[in-house]
DNA sequence: GCGGGTCCATCAGAGATGCTTATATCAGGT
DNA sequence: ACCTGATATAAGCATCTCTGATGGACCCGC
């Protein structure tokens, strides 16, 4: 269980081939070869089936298991190596899409104006990319979001020890096409919409919703990405309907079940330093 | 970042000493220098400060990584190798103290009644025990416990994907010592009892209290066992108050805030079989 | 201050590992 | 049957990682 034994075992099983997988990870077909098969025998069992290379189910298994043990591992060297750093003048941000919201921004343009030298890059990535670049060392400061009751914390992927801190949440809106028959009230229950037809979004997942209510919310289109322009547009033409945070655009407030639109920061320990005082202007001023 | 490194470091900071760390893992001294080293310059920082042996801060950073991540290379290992092993007639099941609750002992009652040949090997460890027994396949199911609010998980050290399900809440008591003069009580508020004296158990942790109600919770004696029955002479002894389930002994019922005792079963995800049956004989009844 | 004891670092060598190159083997299509 | 695209195996070599021996730093009692 050899993490290069690992990392190759999940590239064969991404490429579908043992040969591109060697291609890609630079080595030899052969190599390769040799590395799947000492992964079999060391656990005693086959992982893959060949022609065509697909998992087998304890293969599937070890998928499961090897991305996060990867991530871990990287995660464990970054948080190492930063102890050795020097606080940089240039940091990096990692944000979801709806993460950055006005009361953010207005708290990362504070921050800034504390410290003019410091520069600030900021990224868009995925929802659960965050974490994993946090921990990875490629951001130095995240935020995430998600839909959680009131003050719960957020299920995120577990990419080691880190700091979360809840720095902002915010009212839910029903996103509805214009002329829906509900667009005029002014409070909607999520009960009341259980036979609506639903986007699937990673925002705002339809088992979640179900978990919450019950059975219903029958599935309109499956949208992959983030992208909340697109996610509106999808909504207006009638695919589906969508919670959105209040202020992503408008939309009749969600009245019950009380939810929220939470915003995270999720960044390693950090000593004192321009990151860790960019990390304070984004949490909430102490009440 | 080989694994096997970091176990000898691991071994190398527990033992405080070279030497004594490659006895115990059957190495020479010299293999283990050798290892550290290796690790060192890998990082290229130091790990442990030499005469006497102690973390750097950069190793103490590893350190923490270091124990979840061979957790988890466990697990993976062991979930990998249940997919091959046959439904055994035999399975261990992983309790904390204050999980196999008159409702559960119950519910494992009628589930061994339902498989008169299973043989059960029950063990009682401590809380956070059970999820790694349960993640290295050296239990089957496991059972753990601890205070939330009402439905909401519990906070487990994470050891990989594994199934979690609630499967008992329990009103909480209060325990005081007898005489104490609110022992006569219907009913207490946590607020009221900010004030007191309390116990630092691992059940219920002063910080959590803190966490949910405010400062105060001065701490009285920390107890870091688990023996229920220890715990209730220490509050009769007024080393503290604390808060128990109220099915482990009288007490006074908890009105504010809502909080529960919370049970979770454990389990990898499991095959069709006694071990999958007996899981479903502990979750409660579908209403 | 000196000698013995304890502990970690270093060195050299034997054996195991893990790569590459070359070749064998296999499954499927024609 | 034969060719093609793919994985498996074999042989050779470089590297790694142990062991055992030795060296150097520190602590302690005398």
């Amino acid at each position: 269980m050899d993490p290069h034994l690992l990392r190759t075992f999940v590239a064969v099983a991404e490429a579908g081939s043992f040969s591109a997988a060697a291609e890609r990870l630079g080595y030899t077909q052969s190599a390769v070869s040799q590395q799947i098969a000492a992964l079999e025998t060391d656990l005693g069992l086959r992982l893959l089936r060949r022609r065509p290379v697909e998992p087998t189910e304890a293969g599937a298994r070890l998928l499961e298991h090897a991305g996060p043990l990867l991530l871990r591992l990287r995660a464990a060297r970054a948080d190492v190596l930063r102890t050795a750093a020097l606080p940089a003048h240039r940091l990096t941000l990692a944000a979801a899409p709806l993460a950055l919201n006005p009361v953010l921004s207005a708290r990362l343009a504070r921050g800034r104006a504390e410290q003019p030298r410091l520069r600030v890059r900021l990224r868009t990535t995925g929802r659960d990319v965050v974490a994993a670049q946090v921990a990875a060392g490629e951001a130095d400061l995240g935020l995430t979001d998600g839909i959680t009751a009131p003050s719960d914390p957020l299920r995120l992927p577990d990419a080691g020890p880190m700091t979360r801190v809840g720095v902002s949440e915010e009212e839910l809106v029903v996103a509805l096409p214009p002329g829906h028959p509900l667009a005029g009230r002014t409070g909607l229950r999520l009960a009341d919409l259980v036979d609506a037809r639903w986007l699937a979004t990673p925002l705002c997942p339809l088992e979640r919703l179900r978990d919450l209510v019950g059975d219903g919310f029958r599935a309109g289109l499956d949208y992959q990405g983030e992208d909340v322009h697109t996610v509106r547009n999808l909504v207006a033409a009638g695919h589906g309907l969508t919670l959105l945070p209040a202020s992503a655009g408008a939309g009749v407030p969600l009245a019950a079940p009380r939810l929220v639109h939470r915003v995270e920061l999720l960044h390693p320990s950090l000593p004192p330093g321009p990151a860790a005082r960019l990390a304070a202007a984004l949490s909430p001023p102490p009440s």
